[in-house]
RNA sequence: GCCCCCCUCGUCUAGAGGCCUAGGACACGGCCCUCUCAAGGCCGGGACAUGGGUUCGAAUCCCAUGGGGGGCGCCA
């Protein structure tokens, strides 16, 4: 049988980076085999679903790159089909009904008790003692199914042949195989992964998201572009969670993970997220990243920040590609370039302390823009002769002269070798800050 | 409370009885490169949770203990 699986997620707040991986997984498998991937959306609470999850998990897919072949399905469409079967399993004498005198009257599924034994994809077998398991519910008072059942039945009723998902279903999967029993359905096979926790080892929690934010860790899609992480960070990093090819290979496109990805090869083992082989990993692929795509991602966070009204198309490129390979997040663009896109300089104090106001400092820049000064372009070659003439007639190395110089341009200690930091800001705003810095002293 | 899962460097992992004096990556430290910061290159420290078995031989198999996590909702 040709191989279906699904991503089921229920629309009831940001698509979260544990559901991405879920997604991913199940997205791998079915390209791997040739299957089809399914989206169904579990829409049965009808207090928490939202018309706003929906969409964010929907954009979400798509801005990861896991794009689904079927559907989506929608659970609150199919109520007939769920009370229909309900009805069935009460008639064949599994269901009952029993009132609760807050809740109203629910429809419960007896449960089988004793032992429960089923092979697990990554788990292998695994073996259940029920003694006192308490029945659970199919049909809510209000009618609605259940997630027990409605997913139960929709994985029959599209032939869903694995189910991957989260280890925290582990324990469900008995009941929901007494359920596929009862009707004489042959089940999926079921594929349970390890929960991805947060740094300290917990769940990861809505709750906490201030604090991982402030650690840069993205625990949902938008917190990923909030950011600055890009799709292919996240999804080959994701996919290592949990996950590996075991060769050694870690940097992957979405196709050679497809070539490579195997259900046998997903680990049991819970893994923590942090944040720091996510950087790397985002900085990889930032620097891997063609440019004018790289100035269409930095664009929004420049835009948030600066005036870009009046700056050329020329200017802003130039202004990323000088950051390309100091960047691992895409915000980052945003400090990094003040010294172009600020009409004043911000001077570090400190720097300005080591750099200037010592032995010298204030010659040294004096000097500098004479020998500038009559230069229109300021390209490689010259800018580092003029550089090392300096620093040989007076006798010290390149850092004494070029420090102050970029420090005055700046106001800060680190910016791209000096011929780039001149040029980007050209003729006019060097010497023009050379003197203001020069007056200051 | 009951049931279940998990346990290799700080972190992600490779490892399916001898290939392991345990490999890779991130992070960390050092060095090189160098006008700064990065990037890049090289080197280094760093792990089989513990205790019992099984076996000629165990990170790998079994059992306990410890630790971590999950499930037991008219949430999913």
């Amino acid at each position: 049988m040709s191989v279906r699986v699904r991503f089921a997620p229920s629309p009831t707040g940001d698509l979260h980076i544990g559901g991405v991986r879920t997604a991913l997984y199940n997205y791998l498998h079915a390209r791997h085999t040739g299957g089809v991937f399914v989206l169904r959306i579990e829409d049965t609470d009808q207090a928490r679903n939202s018309e706003e999850s929906l969409k964010t998990i929907k954009e979400g897919l798509a801005w990861c790159g896991l794009g689904w072949d079927d559907g989506p399905y929608y659970q609150s469409k199919r109520l007939d089909r769920y009370k229909e079967l309900a009805k069935q399993l009460e008639e064949k004498g599994r269901a009952y009904w029993k009132t609760d005198p807050e809740k109203g009257t629910a429809l419960h599924f007896k449960l089988e008790q004793g032992q429960q034994k089923f092979t697990d994809l990554v788990h292998g077998t695994v073996s259940f003692m029920y003694t006192g398991e308490p029945d659970f519910v199919l049909l809510r008072s209000s009618g609605f199914p259940t997630f027990m059942f409605a997913n139960a039945v929709d994985d029959h009723d599209m032939n869903i042949t694995q189910v991957l998902r989260g280890d925290d279903h582990l324990s469900n999967t008995p009941k929901q195989l007494q359920l596929f029993q009862a009707f004489g359905w042959t089940p999926p096979d079921y594929g349970h992964m390890p929960l991805i926790f947060d740094p300290n080892g917990a769940k990861l929690s809505k709750r906490e998201i201030e604090m991982y934010r402030s650690i840069g860790l993205p625990v949902t899609v938008s917190e990923c572009q909030r950011l600055g992480y890009l799709p292919e960070a996240i999804v080959n990093f994701l996919a290592l969670l949990g996950w590996s090819p075991g060769n050694n290979l870690e940097l992957m496109t979405l196709e050679e993970m497809v070539k490579l990805f195997t259900v046998e090869r997903i680990g049991s083992t819970p893994a923590r997220f942090l944040v720091d082989k996510l950087q790397w990993m985002n900085g990889q692929y930032i620097r891997k990243c063609p440019l004018d795509r790289l100035v269409e991602l930095c664009r929004p966070y420049l835009a948030g920040k600066y005036d870009l009204g009046k700056v050329e198309a020329e200017t802003l490129k130039e202004a990323v590609r000088q950051q390309q390979e100091r960047l691992k997040r895409l915000d980052e663009i945003v400090p990094l370039t003040k010294f172009v896109f600020l009409p004043a300089v911000e001077y570090d104090e400190k720097a300005v302390a080591k750099w200037l106001k010592a032995d010298g400092g204030k010659a040294i820049l004096e000097e500098l823009r004479a020998g500038l000064a009559p230069r229109e372009r300021f390209e490689k070659e010259p800018v580092e002769n003029l550089l090392k003439a300096v620093a040989e007639k007076r006798g010290v190395k390149l850092g004494k002269v070029a420090q102050p110089l970029r420090v005055a341009l700046t106001g800060s200690d680190q910016s791209p070798p000096m011929h780039e930091t001149l040029a980007i800001l050209g003729k006019e705003r060097v010497i023009s800050r050379i003197d203001s810095t020069l007056k200051m002293l």
